[in-house]
RNA sequence: GCACUCGUAGCUUAACGGAUAAAGCAGCAGCCUUCGAAGCUGUUGAUAGGGGUUCGAUUCCCUUCGAGUGCACCA
């Protein structure tokens, strides 16, 4: 029963020809609810004609499916689904009853880890840790609603040269300073890249490598105060915590052991006083895994990272969700994991385009022209109170503020995840903010619109399901089957903009719905109950899909 | 130079190798004595150029042009 339609129909299709096939959604709904190719194939193989193929199929398959659904064959080979009416309603009623529909079990015993947001300490998060918050918390959520175990780790990038500028510029101009703010080391990071020599940050880097006790005082500090900042922030940005907070530094003990032992091995080499990982059989530049100085780099504690997570885990899949610009860095830790036979798990890098500013420049730390993720959320839920002030004048103060930060940050969560991940993103106010149409705040309004004519109905009886003959309301029923597929894609695909769209398409049908027809008017009361439930199935759906992308819905907004 | 990611309507974006390329914004034309107009209905408008594979190509391959991102001691 939990059996999506197309599942179901593949199977039916297997029994009855063998082969394979893809159920794909019509492009109108006059040539019926899904359609198969499978006839194409079976043309080929047999060398006849599509059609002909597909008027043989269809004197086999009619049978087997006419308890739910009904064949055309079109002229060009397509074979078209029906969904029976009957069928739809009593599906509507299974769903209605099945508060997880939805979910499923498909992952039930195996682990995904989930890697994600990884800020740097000592500097504050920015707009460009938001992709990889957002994405990877719904991807987290989406595999969790899959039955999947899974695993949030915050890879915290609490260790490199990069540490060694904030504490360079933090004796520079900062020593003695008594309450050091994420802003301040911000400052020191910046200033230091700009006034100070290179080496000087390299060599306060060296020493805290070293275990000099004055800056592994100070890294601990930096660090303290970050990660109180950035709890501070995922709370207001709504993010599930994470389970694992686990950063590079934890990983700085076995790096020496690891490269010797990939050096007496021989699978690592010197090359230019650097120890080197060749690639060249993956078509790749060498991996470095120590500088010539001695320093370990990203490549080499991302290797320690991997085989603590498979060992200590045993997930069957990884997910890094990580900027586009890492893609050459992921594709040589796989190699080097390939040759080491780290193997048992599936290594996926996540990637997903950059956030760019409206000159459709990069927002880059280094110039000091970064945008801090704070100030823009912020900016959003103050912008979002006044649209709410505007629309909605009874909203209480309190209640208006709750609403605005609803809003504000289902806008930003909701704008980023309807495109797709390799899409750049350009940070634009007005696009940002526009919450008509495919919006964050649509999808919000059209659930509050349900919940209340579903209030102010003050029944929960199911009505008599065989009264809902509409073609709106047929279709909405229809849709509500597509609801688990469009949830298995993403964990399929890596990406939520299906589960987005899925929600938009399903929100429109539902606005068009109860603008169409008067659902708490009805003098038949049987058929009004029965639209009641439709109504609460529908809203029920929308809540759970925008829950898994991490978007807030409120009954009256 | 090499590698990766791309190029779809005026703008921002969709499309698991499938049928007449789908939306939002902007524009135009309608809809508020009735469940919330943050809404609904209708409408104008596009696959960068050229080859190829396929019954079928926005999707795969080659090529030209254009954009972005990487490419040995940052992360």
């Amino acid at each position: 029963m939990n059996a999506s339609i197309k599942e179901i129909l593949k199977d039916e299709i297997r029994s009855a020809s063998g082969h394979e096939a893809d159920i794909l959604p019509t492009p109108d709904a006059t040539l019926g609810d899904y359609s198969t190719n499978i006839a194409f194939l079976i043309a080929k193989e047999q060398k006849k004609k599509p059609v002909d193929a597909a008027t043989e199929l269809n004197a086999v398959l009619e049978s087997r499916v006419a308890s739910f659904a009904s064949i055309q064959v079109a002229p060009n080979g397509f074979l078209n689904f029906f969904l029976k009416p009957e069928f739809l309603r009593q599906r509507l009623g299974e769903i209605a009853a099945d508060e997880k529909y939805g979910t499923s079990t498909q992952g039930a015993g195996k682990t995904v880890i989930v890697e994600y947001s990884s800020p740097n300490i000592a500097k504050p998060m920015h707009i460009g840790h938001l992709r990889s918050t957002i994405i990877g918390d719904a991807l987290a959520n989406i595999h969790e609603a899959l039955g999947y175990h899974v695993i949030r780790w915050n890879y915290i990038g609490d260790w490199g040269t990069q540490f060694g500028k904030v504490i360079a510029g933090y004796k520079k101009w900062g020593k003695g300073k008594s309450d050091i703010a994420m802003s301040d080391m911000l400052e020191w990071y910046v200033r230091a890249g700009k006034e100070l020599p290179d080496e000087e940050g390299q060599k306060e880097f060296k020493k805290l490598e070293d275990g000099d006790p004055e800056n592994r005082e100070l890294w601990e500090k930096f660090n303290r105060i970050s990660l109180e900042g950035l709890k501070e922030t995922y709370q207001l940005l709504g993010t599930t915590g994470f389970d694992v907070y686990k950063g590079e530094a934890a990983y700085e003990p076995q790096l020496k052991t690891i490269t010797e032992e990939l050096e007496k091995e021989g699978k690592a080499k010197e090359s230019e006083g650097a120890l080197i990982f060749d690639l060249e059989k993956y078509h790749l530049p060498p991996g470095l895994l120590r500088k010539s100085d001695g320093a370990t780099l990203y490549l080499t504690r991302d290797l320690a990272s991997l085989r603590d997570r498979l060992q200590n885990y045993a997930p069957a899949e990884i997910l890094y969700v990580v900027a586009n610009q890492q893609a050459l860095h992921f594709e040589q830790l796989f190699a080097i994991a390939r040759e080491l036979h780290f193997t048992g798990a599936g290594l996926v890098h996540v990637k997903f385009g950059m956030v760019l500013g409206e000159d459709g420049k990069k927002l880059a730390t280094r110039e000091g022209k970064v945008v801090p993720l704070q100030e823009v959320m912020d900016k959003i839920i103050s912008l979002a109170e006044t649209i709410v002030k505007e629309k909605n004048p009874d909203l209480s103060g309190e209640d208006r503020a709750r609403v605005a930060r609803a809003v504000g940050i289902g806008a930003l969560k909701y704008n980023d995840l309807k495109q797709h991940p390799y899409s750049d993103i350009v940070f634009d106010w007005d696009a940002m903010l526009d919450l008509s149409g495919n919006s964050g705040a649509y999808l919000q309004y059209t659930y509050a619109r349900l919940a209340n004519i579903s209030a102010k109905a003050g029944t929960m009886e199911t009505g008599d399901l065989a009264l809902l003959s509409e073609p709106i309301e047929q279709k909405l029923m229809k849709q509500l089957l597509g609801f688990p597929d469009a949830v298995g894609r993403c964990a399929q695909t890596h990406a939520l903009n299906g589960l987005a769209l899925y929600l938009y398409e399903l929100a429109a049908a539902a606005s068009n719905f109860y603008e169409t027809v008067r659902v708490l008017d009805d003098e038949n009361g049987s058929r009004k109950n029965a639209r009641l439930t439709l109504i609460r199935t529908v809203a029920r759906t929308l809540q759970m899909g925008l829950k898994l992308l991490g978007i807030e819905t409120l009954d009256r907004i």
